[in-house]
DNA sequence: CTAATATTTGATTAAACGATCAAATAAAAG
DNA sequence: CTTTTATTTGATCGTTTAATCAAATATTAG
């Protein structure tokens, strides 16, 4: 007996390893073909060629699949756009690029983008708080919106913005991106992402930068 | 035999009215509670003090009653914000109002906001597209969206604004204002709705009013 | 090569699901 | 008051669900 996810997650054999790898893969496909009400594990090992007792061998239950797909997901979006964002130096460069990324990422990878949405919007604590309700703001964890905190302090401290609050700022932000993300290709039809990027990247430095244009 | 909402929709008895309304609120507050995942027909009968085949007797299945609940709820928020648009009468105050009476509704009704997500979020077409990433734009249905995408244009002919792209910043606004309804207690503990509200008018106004300040 | 351990499956469980039905009750109509 | 129609329930149906188990197979260690 093995106990790898469901206790001691130390360290994965190779084979369990790609398993658990494939299953993420098959679990992604499931939720952005039928969503995550009809994500069953009989449908998602279905996808993934196994058994669904195979599933339950390697994760714990339901819930642990998805939490750590879950993880898997945010840290593969949150590398690609913390990494352009430390590329540039001044803060209205980490700004464009934290939106270019953010934009970027999800158009290029939107099974991705739809499994996550799916899961922050179906997922629920043990005391029934949804994940998308979920106050990960001061909590360490959510690198994202730290970071893009960070970025509009800096700025209003050396000079580059002007006054503002940057809690509304940050949400106003994300808000736009995420709303890119969630209604997929209703919106691409109409603006493209280059677009978009540009006319969100105009919009908030006309906001907040001391020297507009 | 009966077939309200089975069939002909036409007429409705008192007492039909009047459990389809008890059906709707008890829907409400099992979505808020315990989310769509485990919004079975049972719990919402549950909540509602009567049979669940009592539901499928109103209700010709489940998603006819998530169906009707959502064309409700959206019929709430979109009446009590366009109300405050057209008191407006130029482009300037309408968009203000918009963003102002967006906020509003959603903080002065959590549980029906909840639901609302909680449907959207979960509902599929037949051929299994999620509401969420469904094209009503063109469908004249969003009268949000239309009326949003109205008073841009109205500013930018009549010079009240510059030029910008309309479906663009009409996303902006749209995820700006979202972003504070998904993630509830988490944001109003840093900003209140007031603060938000007047944040995001100040930026949008910087970013396309001829005359800012 | 053998023993031990890890992996995988098919069969099975009990619980929950949405939906249907005949029978009971309430309301309305004549 | 009686008949018809509308409403409501409890029981039940067949499915599907997540999860478990012993047995089979593959892999690794000694």
């Amino acid at each position: 007996m093995k106990e790898s996810s469901k206790k001691g997650e130390g360290k994965q054999s190779f084979i369990a390893e790609a398993r658990r790898e494939q299953m993420f893969e098959a679990a992604i496909r499931t939720l952005d073909e039928i969503g995550y009400v009809n994500a069953s594990l009989a449908q998602i090992a279905k996808r993934a060629g196994i058994s669904t007792a195979l599933i339950s061998y390697h994760f714990a239950d339901k819930s642990d699949l998805m939490n750590h797909l879950l993880v898997k997901l945010l840290e593969m979006s949150t590398t690609y756009i913390l990494d352009r964002v430390h590329a540039e130096s001044t803060a209205r460069g980490k700004l464009g690029a934290f939106i270019e990324a953010s934009l970027a990422y999800q158009v290029s990878h939107p099974a991705h983008n739809t499994a996550l949405i799916e899961i922050i919007f179906n997922s629920r604590t043990p005391d029934n708080v949804p994940y998308y309700k979920m106050d990960d703001d001061n909590d360490d964890e959510d690198y994202i919106r730290v970071t893009l905190l960070q970025v509009l302090r800096e700025g209003r401290e050396n000079g580059e913005f002007g006054a503002f609050n940057a809690d509304a700022v940050a949400s106003v932000i994300q808000g736009a991106i995420g709303e890119y993300m969630l209604t997929g290709a209703a919106i691409t039809k109409k603006v493209d992402v280059e677009t978009y990027s540009a006319e969100l990247i105009g919009m908030i430095e006309k906001s907040i930068l001391v020297v507009a244009k």
